[in-house]
DNA sequence: CTGAAAGCGCTTACAG
DNA sequence: CTGAAAGCGCTTACAG
C-alpha cells in the first residue's frame, strides 16, 4: 500500500463498503458488532487515521478553535505577558478536554487582524486574547459581529462591547486591594496604569480603587495617577514620573503585576524601601509576583476557570446555544510588599 | 446568498467558470488581467475566503505545523516552564513568517502521544518540545521515524537520537559557566540536576561542567552532585539535600534557572548569602533570572534563533530537502549571583 | 444492518 | 487564456 491508508483500503480488506467503514470508525450504533471489530482491527493495523480535511469538508466544521493573541507594546520580542501565557495554557487544556484542536496566532493589535480562520473553515470559532487600546479595536469587533463570526473575547465585561466577553471582576479587585492598603495604614495611594475607556480593564480597576478610597473617606489626588501600559519598562517609567511630580505617597496600586514590578525597581533605585516607605500592590498574580523581594501583593485572576469559561462559551455560541458575557470573581494574594509600616 | 460564498458563486457573478476563479485567486499567471481584477473585486465584496478543507484535501497538504508540547512533572498545573513559553513564542512567529499556521497541543510525556496530526492531515509536520525522561520517550521517536512522520525535536543533539534534533550547545554552556565560577574564585562547585543519559541535555551540561573543573585542576566531588528536575521545588529539595550531606561548597551550578531559583530560596532560608557564601548559576536565562535578588547568572539560549531553526528544518524535511541536526551556540548572562566573594 | 449514490469546495491535468 | 472533467476522502440521506 503506497501512501496513507484510506477508508476505501480498509473496506477492501474487510470486504465491506466504504460507508460501512466510516460508520464503524465513528461508532455508529447501526453496524454489526463483529463487522465493527474487524474493521477496527484492520484500521489499527494500517495505522489509519480519518483524513480531517475530507471529514471537515463534508461535515462543514473543523473541530478546531483559533486563539488570536494580540499584544501591542511588544510586537516582536519574545517576552510575552506572563498572564496571557498562563491563559494560553488553560485554554489549550480546556480545548483538549473537549476534543478540540487549538490554532494559535500572535498578532499585533495595530495591524489588521488575520481573523479569517472561521471564514476559511480552519476553525469553528475564535478566542480573542490581548491587550491594547480598546477603542482602536472596537471597530474590528463590530465587524466580526456583523460577519456572524463566532468569537469570545477576554477583557472588560461591559454592556456596550460588541460580542460576548469573559473577564474578571476588575472593579472588585481594584476595590479590594485598595481597601487592603488602607487597612494597612496607607493613606496616599498612587495608581499606575491608564485610567480611561481606551483601556477598560485598567479603568475598571481604577474605578474600584477610587470607590475604596471614597469609602475610607480619602480623596483621589490626580497627581497620584500616572498612565502606564502593562510592561515593566512602562511601570518603571511611571514610578519615576510619580517621584518627579513630588506629590507624597505611601503606597502604589499598579494596574498589573508587570507595572508593579517595574515600579518596585524604580523605587529601590531611588533608595526607597518596600514596604517600609512605599507599599506596592499589583494585579494578575503572575508567577513573578511571588519571586520578587519582597513578594508582591496582588489580585489573583483565576486563569484556569477563565480558560475553561472562554472555551465553553465559544462552543455554546458555535452550537447556537445562548451564551452571555460573564465576570469571574477575583481574590487577593497578599505578600510582603503591602505589610504595615 | 445564504451561507459563505464559494468559488462557484463568484464564477456566476463574474461570468466565468469556477476553475478560472480558482486560478485568479491564487495568482496564476495564465489569467487575463482584467478577468482577474473583476474576480478579485467580487471575492473581496463577498468576503470570500478559500475553504481550506477543500483546498487541503485536494492539494494533500495542510499549511499547518503542529507543536507537540510535553512536560512531565507538571501534568495539569498552569505553570509551564518559562523557557518553553519563550520557545513557543518564537516558534509561533517563525511559522507566521512562513505562512504556516500552528496547531498546539500540551501533552504528558508519560501518556501516549497524540501525534497523529500528520496522519489525520491536520498538519504537515510536528515540532516536539518538552522535557522528561529521554529513554522513556525514545521508543516513540523511533516509531515516528518508522512511520515516516516529518518532525524535529528540540533537545540534546546526539548522533544516536532518532530523527532530527535542534538544540543548544549544552556542553559549551556548562563548561563556560563553570569556568566563570572558577574565575570568580570558587573551588567547590556543586551541580544540581540529573546527570545521566535519561536527561541528555542536563547530562551534557554536567559533562561541560566537569571538563571545566578538570581544566582548572579541580576534581568533581560526587557528594556535590544532586539529582533535580527542572522545577523550583526540585531545586529547593536538591539544595536542601546538598546542605544535609554536609560536604562543603562555595558555588552551585544548577542545570536550569528554575532549579537555581529554588536552590537560592533554600540557601536563603538557611541563612546563607548569595553570592557571599555561595555563588549560584543557572541555565536558560528565563525572565525570572533577572528579577531574583541577586540577579541570577546563567547561560542564555537563543530562543528566537531556535524557533526559526526548528521551523526551517521541519519545512525542509517536509519538502524532501536535506536537513540535519544542529547545535546553537550559547552565551553567558552574568549577574550578581556569581560575583566574587 | 449494509450498500449505491451524491456531494462538500476546491485544484489540476487535459483540451482547445 | 479559458472551460469541462475528474477527483481529493470522507459523511449522510436514501433504499433496501
Amino acid at each position: 500500500m503506497k501512501g496513507k491508508a484510506t477508508s476505501l483500503d480498509i473496506a477492501h480488506l474487510a470486504g465491506v463498503s466504504q460507508p460501512t467503514v466510516s460508520r464503524a470508525l465513528r461508532g455508529s450504533p447501526m453496524v454489526n458488532e463483529e463487522t465493527r471489530k474487524r474493521i477496527l482491527a484492520i484500521a489499527e493495523q494500517l495505522n489509519y487515521k480519518v483524513d480531517k480535511n475530507a471529514s471537515n469538508l463534508r461535515r462543514q466544521h473543523s473541530g478546531t478553535l483559533a486563539l488570536l493573541f494580540f499584544e501591542d507594546p511588544t510586537p516582536d520580542e519574545s517576552a510575552i505577558n506572563p498572564f496571557f501565557l498562563s491563559m494560553l495554557g488553560s485554554i489549550t487544556r480546556a480545548c483538549a478536554l473537549r476534543g478540540y484542536d487549538l490554532l494559535i496566532s500572535f498578532q499585533q493589535l495595530s495591524n489588521d487582524w488575520q481573523a479569517d480562520y472561521e471564514d476559511s473553515k480552519k476553525a469553528d470559532g475564535i478566542i480573542l486574547l490581548g491587550y491594547g487600546d480598546y477603542l482602536e479595536s472596537r471597530g474590528r469587533l463590530e465587524k466580526l459581529v456583523e460577519q456572524g463570526t463566532h468569537f469570545v473575547r477576554w477583557g472588560a465585561v461591559q454592556p456596550d462591547t460588541p460580542g460576548v466577553s469573559i473577564g474578571c471582576d476588575n472593579t472588585q479587585g481594584g476595590h479590594d486591594i485598595t481597601a487592603h492598603l488602607v487597612s494597612q495604614g496607607r493613606r496616599r495611594i498612587a495608581f499606575l496604569g491608564h485610567a480611561s475607556n481606551h483601556y477598560p480593564e485598567f479603568f475598571e480597576r481604577y474605578l474600584g480603587h477610587r470607590q475604596a478610597l471614597e469609602t475610607a473617606g480619602l480623596s483621589a489626588d490626580p497627581a497620584l495617577q500616572v498612565d502606564a501600559l502593562t510592561t515593566e519598562q512602562s511601570g518603571h517609567d511611571a514610578a519615576t514620573e510619580l517621584l518627579v511630580r513630588g506629590a507624597p505617597f505611601d503606597a502604589i496600586f499598579a494596574a498589573s503585576d508587570l507595572i508593579a514590578v517595574g515600579a518596585m525597581k524604580a523605587l529601590l533605585e531611588r533608595g526607597l524601601r518596600v514596604p517600609d516607605d512605599v507599599a506596592v500592590a499589583g494585579f494578575d498574580d503572575i508567577p513573578l509576583a511571588s519571586f520578587v523581594n519582597p513578594g508582591l501583593s496582588t489580585v489573583q485572576q483565576d486563569t484556569k476557570r477563565a480558560g475553561a469559561l472562554l472555551v465553553e462559551t465559544l462552543l455554546a455560541l458555535i452550537n447556537g446555544e445562548p451564551a452571555e458575557s460573564q465576570t469571574i470573581p477575583v481574590k487577593l494574594a497578599l505578600r510582603g510588599s503591602t505589610a504595615a509600616k
